[in-house]
RNA sequence: CGCGGAAUAGAGCAGUUUGGUAGCUCGUCGGGCUCAUAACCCGAAGGUCGUUGGUUCAAAUCCUUCUUCCGCAACCA
């Protein structure tokens, strides 16, 4: 092996979030590899783990009349044990709100402020306090308003401290070159490529408008302010090694694999990397980003209701079959669509036809020739041929895995299972042991229990408790030690004596789980849901509503803005001496026909706002959920300008 | 013209670098077999390789036109 040592990481998750199917994925994907590692004797460490600070977090328990760090360990808690029921082989599970990774994560700030690659800025002006964003001079509307929400920016208002990230814009370039295999797919590899490129703004890092987070070190004697999340959340992967604090375990960086939802490529692939160069430690092997599942083919979201529960599935047809299907199924990096249709013909056609089916073959082979021995000593001299082809599927299989084409991996090695059923049909035992070719049979079961043994090893990673079912009833146990033996020494298996059992994967004739709720039900699940809103929502007095200025307005002019997916450009009269022009993010939803001489509804009193360079000087009023979105009219034509109260 | 990717059998995909008989999985149809979970094995049908033009003895592959879809960016007042 390359290397012996194996860091395995997926993201700390987002305490603020429910688990789901992408969670899911994510970590069984990490911890396949960490169990293939293991198996092959490397020494390994599998990360995961929670991200607790910030400011979502800290509303959050407020919100819920908690203390933020309780309610912080109660979700971080759910996390840790859906993990353990999903059997996840975590090393460690880690939390930002642990001493010692604060510990880190202050050593860390202080080593690049030392470098000089942290400094602290006044930011003069064009902070917009309500996005807690900076914005450049050039993208601010007017000189002065944000690009975001159109509210007025402060010159002086917030300091921050900051990474010289434009620094490392070559060093960065440099990297992605050399290591082709560095971010995967290589796609993605590409994207982040162009993106830096463009050029790189310096990182704020630091925050005052709130305090859950880690604070700067004491030395810096500056308490009002707390790390920003990301440097806090990245930072994870080092100090789950002991960075800052006992560095017990940094002999395991650099990771081998940091497996990730594409949505957190760049915090990954730009700032990690850069965070490490300035802090002068190796960069990760491989940043490895997965696609998103659909669910028949559609986008998933609480409001349709669509969203896959992966306990639910899991309980439901199996947790390792479910694992087996969302690593089968689509190509590291795409986005897969989870159906119950396509999970069962997986457990159906390739675990139970080929696999589980093929146990029982030999089975009923051996125990009706043989009252159950199975020998394999003869099994070169007669079928040479057979094992040959296994063994070039075998070798194809472990670089497959660790560039994480988990699913050509698969198909690799479901061709043995084919050799062996091949092999009973053209050998025919049943005729053999009526000539008297007892050897020749004998062997021929000897051959398929090796192959079943074979593919059991190489699946263990996968479906560790199920394969270790199957070769028990080879009258052995997966370790790395019998990996050692037979696949990488060839060597025979042990004599050994069959039983009958129940088949491993019964056939699924029926969807396990009731699919999708009638549309009025859903509906009503979504009501349910605003309905929760109000509760969070501080209320106002009725002048504060009388400040936003509501008015009743006719398109007089609709035209599609160029280059944009969503802009409309609409002229509409409100009854003012001219229209007003507005720029609508409705295109997706909404044609220039469709809405030209229709009435809407205005927000008038707006601060003007400029998108893609053209003046919006309002807003239509308009209701979205993940279906699209949808215009508030007025039920009768009412005359341009009339006040909505 | 912001950057990039993609379009191949009913479905999902490989093949394109380096032009030379279009392949895999599932599904469909036909046959075989009985050790086995209506499982297994063999065979067949099914594709003008998105469109236009070109280079070439020869194009899915190289160049060109257009169309559609998808990422990223931008943007959602």
């Amino acid at each position: 092996m390359s290397c012996h040592k194996s860091y395995i990481t997926t993201p700390i998750y987002y305490v603020n979030d429910v688990a789901h199917i992408g969670h899911a994925y994510t970590t069984i994907i990490a911890d396949t590899l960490a169990r293939y590692a293991r198996l092959i004797g490397e020494d390994t460490f599998f990360l995961t783990g929670t991200d607790e600070h910030g400011q979502k977090i800290q509303e959050a328990a407020k919100k819920r009349g908690k203390a933020t760090q309780a309610y912080a360990d109660e979700i971080s808690a759910k996390f840790k044990t859906l993990w353990d029921e999903f059997d996840i082989s975590y090393d460690k599970f880690i939390r930002t709100t642990d001493a010692d990774h604060m510990a880190g994560v202050q050593k860390a700030f202080s080593v690049m402020y030392d470098k000089g690659d942290i400094y602290k800025d006044a930011y003069k002006g064009h902070y917009c306090i309500s996005c807690e964003t900076f914005f450049p001079e050039t993208q601010l509307v007017d000189g002065e308003f944000c690009p975001d929400c159109g509210k007025s920016t402060s010159i002086v208002e917030e300091e921050s401290y900051f990474f010289k990230l434009s620094a490392y814009q070559d060093k960065l370039l440099d990297w992605y070159k050399n290591s082709p295999d560095c971010i995967l797919p290589k796609s993605k590899r590409n994207e982040v490529i162009r993106f830096v490129e463009g050029g790189l703004n310096d990182l704020s890092i630091t925050r005052t408008s709130f305090d859950w987070g880690v604070k700067l070190p004491k030395s810096f004697n500056d308490p009002k302010h707390v790390m920003y999340v990301w440097l806090d959340a990245l930072m994870n992967y080092v100090t789950a090694l002991g960075y800052g604090t006992d560095e017990k375990n940094m002999d395991f960086w650099p990771a081998r694999v940091h497996l990730i939802g594409k949505d957190i490529l760049r915090f990954h692939a730009i700032y990690w990397p850069a965070f490490l160069m300035s802090l002068d430690l190796p960069l990760p092997k491989h940043i490895g980003a997965h696609g998103w599942w659909t669910r028949n083919g559609e986008k998933m979201s609480k409001s349709k209701g669509n969203v896959v529960n992966p306990k639910e599935v899991a309980d439901a047809y199996g947790l390792e079959n479910f694992r087996y299907f969302m690593l089968r199924e689509v190509p590291f990096g795409g986005d897969g669509d989870f159906s119950q249709r396509a999970l069962m013909d997986r457990i159906n056609s390739d675990l139970g036809n080929d696999l589980g089916n093929l146990l029982n073959r030999l089975i009923g082979m051996s125990g009706k020739y043989f009252e159950g021995r199975v020998e394999c000593d003869l099994v070169e001299k007669y079928y040479k041929e057979e094992l040959d082809e296994v063994q070039v599927s075998l070798n194809k299989l472990e670089p497959m895995l660790f560039e994480l084409q988990l699913h050509k991996y698969l198909e690799e090695l479901w061709r043995p299972l084919t050799v062996a059923n091949r092999a009973i049909d053209k050998y025919q035992p049943w005729s053999m042991i009526k000539e008297g070719k007892t050897d020749e049979t004998m062997a021929l079961n000897g051959l398929i229990a090796t192959i079943l043994a074979k593919v059991s090893l190489m699946l263990h990673a996968v479906m560790p408790k199920t394969t270790n079912t199957i070769v028990n009833a080879l009258g052995f146990d997966i370790d790395p030690n019998s990996f050692e033996k037979i696949i990488r020494n060839g060597e025979k298996l042990e004599p050994f004596v069959t039983q009958k059992r129940e088949p491993l994967f019964p056939r699924i004739e029926e969807q396990l789980l009731v699919e999708k709720k009638p549309e009025k039900e859903v509906k009503k699940e979504s009501k349910k849901e605003e309905k929760k809103e109000p509760d969070n929502i501080a209320l106002i007095g009725i002048d504060q509503f009388f400040e936003t200025s509501l008015k009743i307005g006719t398109v007089v002019e609709a035209q599609e803005v160029k280059k944009s997916k969503k802009l409309l450009l609409l002229q509409v009269d409100i009854g003012e001496e001219k229209p007003r022009q507005v720029v609508a993010g409705i295109k997706e939803s909404y044609s220039t026909e469709d809405i030209l001489n229709t009435q809407v509804c205005v927000v008038a009193n707006l601060k003007p706002a400029k998108l893609m360079g053209m003046k919006s000087e309002g807003m239509l009023l308009a209701a979205k959920d993940s279906d699209g979105l949808c215009l508030i009219r007025p039920e009768k034509p009412k005359s341009v300008g009339t006040p909505i109260s």
